[in-house]
DNA sequence: CATTTATGAAGACTATAGTCCGTCGACTAT
DNA sequence: ATAGTCGACGGACTATAGTCTTCATAAATG
């Protein structure tokens, strides 16, 4: 499994555990909302820079949400 | 501190911490050996898969790597 | 029914991630 | 002296991250 479908999925899973729109996630995070439906697609993957401000918007840790990640690229490996 | 200052220290120091050149750490990672450089110099920052290719190459999981750029973008904050 | 909300999707664009070529100076060993 | 390793640094290049605008559509909602 490529890194930007286990972070789709990753992203996805806990942007709606937490209630948000893409559009909310995005004007919290300060970026477009156009890339985060992006990125939920696995058509792009995020820079470090992106990966925090996204962490941040869903008030989560970083490293727990690349923690989820590589545990879905290993699952499905 | 930005985010890719925050990455820069945080891999020299792992990158040594292990005995590795940047020549030795970007053929484990499968990355240019000028690159590990520039993001050693704070002058790039990592996309999602090139964190995941420096981790595995340092033999280190990703969500430590992440959770010490974020203690150090803290701590200097 | 009309309107709002949420998302997918395309196109054009700018900024930057990442590669590949090379040179240089500092240091170490032969 | 010279050969080798290491890292800083440069230029030129290609691929892609990220923005912005717009349109389409399906599902609520009043």
């Amino acid at each position: 499994m490529k890194p930007e479908d286990a972070f789709a999925n990753v992203l996805k899973n806990m942007r709606k555990a937490h209630g948000f729109s893409q559009e909310k996630l995005a004007l919290n995070g300060g970026l477009d909302r156009t890339f985060i439906s992006l990125l939920e697609r696995g058509l792009r993957q995020p820079s470090l820079t992106t990966i925090l401000q996204i962490a941040d918007a869903l008030n989560e840790k970083p490293d727990l949400l690349i923690k989820k990640v590589k545990e879905m690229i290993d699952e499905n490996s």
